[in-house]
DNA sequence: CATCGTATAATTGTATCCAATTATACGATC
DNA sequence: GATCGTATAATTGGATACAATTATACGATG
């Protein structure tokens, strides 16, 4: 009998998700240090939460704590990044191949729609949330959770490269061929086909994530 | 100046690494509740650690924490585990791949040595320590620290199942024999071999868990 | 002037206490 | 007797307060 209860989360939950937009969208600095005090202030909460926030967005590879130092926004190198786009090309392919046979007309419509609404997204962050919806979508017929979980996993130390990196509209453009690519072989069940656009799809990424990463020099 | 300090960490990972084992050693059964009062006081530490390492133990899959309800050993179920081996063999094939061309005479006598002390470790738990010591030296060369992070991962959440279900003296004699051939395997230098046996040594595994958690029955 | 050592401030880690929620026990009602 | 509703207890989530550690400022010393 209870209302629906908004907000059925853990504030710390709630913490986390709004800082993973925040460092999406490039309010921190890779490598910048996060006050435990300054987010407990802003977001009007004790530091409690504040502390299980950042220590879940660590173990998502988004910080690095270090005991008694603080949180930083992580760093990857060229060579991490290379290898997370390597892992992704392993789990995506076998995702994607597992999900093509169970694919029909309707989860193809389904995922034209989705990119119709990618294309259709107004800021940065609503243009990567639309593609995480969109290979969500193209994998979810494998019914793996297991390997879903784990390809959110991959992306989400590296997307707010991809975020930070979106100007140019050429870029915009060719992603969206590719998507489109990818729809067609999965409606006609083309698993050569389909597999050959996702690696090109991923290495073009690479690029993007790549040359976003290459400004920042180590640290 | 300062002694090494043996503690440089904080007690919230040192309660995670304990629970972890204890986890492992089979304390708790799938589902059971962990409860922060009783590890608290057990410890002699307060709450607040407690729930930071069950939070960790959380993000490795060990425990599933439901808001106002508790910390519950994960029950994976037989299809999650059947998924998890799959992404093992994808990965650790990868890793296996890329260490072997890099592996050198001291690298494959590091291996014996490991086997060695596998073979001669006392109880179930320094068992397992010592085939995971053995499968890191195997992938280390590939020095893909990202995928070696994920091998680890992968598997925390089932090693309790070959743990607990360590009882046939015959399953470790066919152990030590795969990890045997392994090791001239990589010696040789003979990719297709190594990747077999790796293949066959996972899937054996794979049998074992899955007749450990058969046990359980679904929750 | 550079370097080291010390004192202070700033920050994180943990303990204690209170609030919010859930689980349990008990009685009323059909 | 079974089921529902309510009161109580048990448990988790969060706020406040304190301890431990690290960073910074400042002066002494060469």
């Amino acid at each position: 009998m209870n209302p629906p209860s908004l907000a059925a989360t853990t504030t710390a939950a709630a913490l986390a998700a709004r800082l993973r937009q925040e460092i999406d969208q490039g309010r921190w600095q890779a490598g910048e240090l996060l006050r435990q005090e300054q987010l407990a202030s802003e977001f009007g909460v004790s530091r409690i939460p504040v502390r299980e926030a950042l220590a879940q967005l660590q173990s998502e590879g988004l910080l690095r704590i270090e005991h008694y130092r603080g949180a930083r926004v992580s760093w990857p190198t060229p060579a991490e990044i290379d290898e997370i786009f390597d892992l992704r090309l392993l789990v995506e392919s076998d995702l994607v191949a597992r999900a093509l046979p169970r694919h029909d007309e309707r989860s193809c419509r389904e995922l034209a729609r989705l990119q119709d609404q990618l294309e259709d997204a107004q800021d940065r962050l609503g243009w990567i949330g639309g593609d995480i919806a969109f290979h969500e979508a193209l994998y979810r017929p494998a019914e793996r959770s297991r390997s879903l979980a784990l390809y959110r996993q991959l992306r989400a130390p590296i997307d707010r490269f991809s975020v930070q990196q979106l100007g140019p509209e050429a870029r915009k453009q060719g992603w969206a061929e590719e998507h489109r690519q990818l729809i067609a072989a999965a409606t006609s069940g083309d698993a050569p086909a389909v597999l050959a656009t996702l690696a090109a799809h991923l290495d073009a990424t690479r690029m993007v994530v790549l040359a976003a990463c290459a400004d920042l020099g180590d640290r």
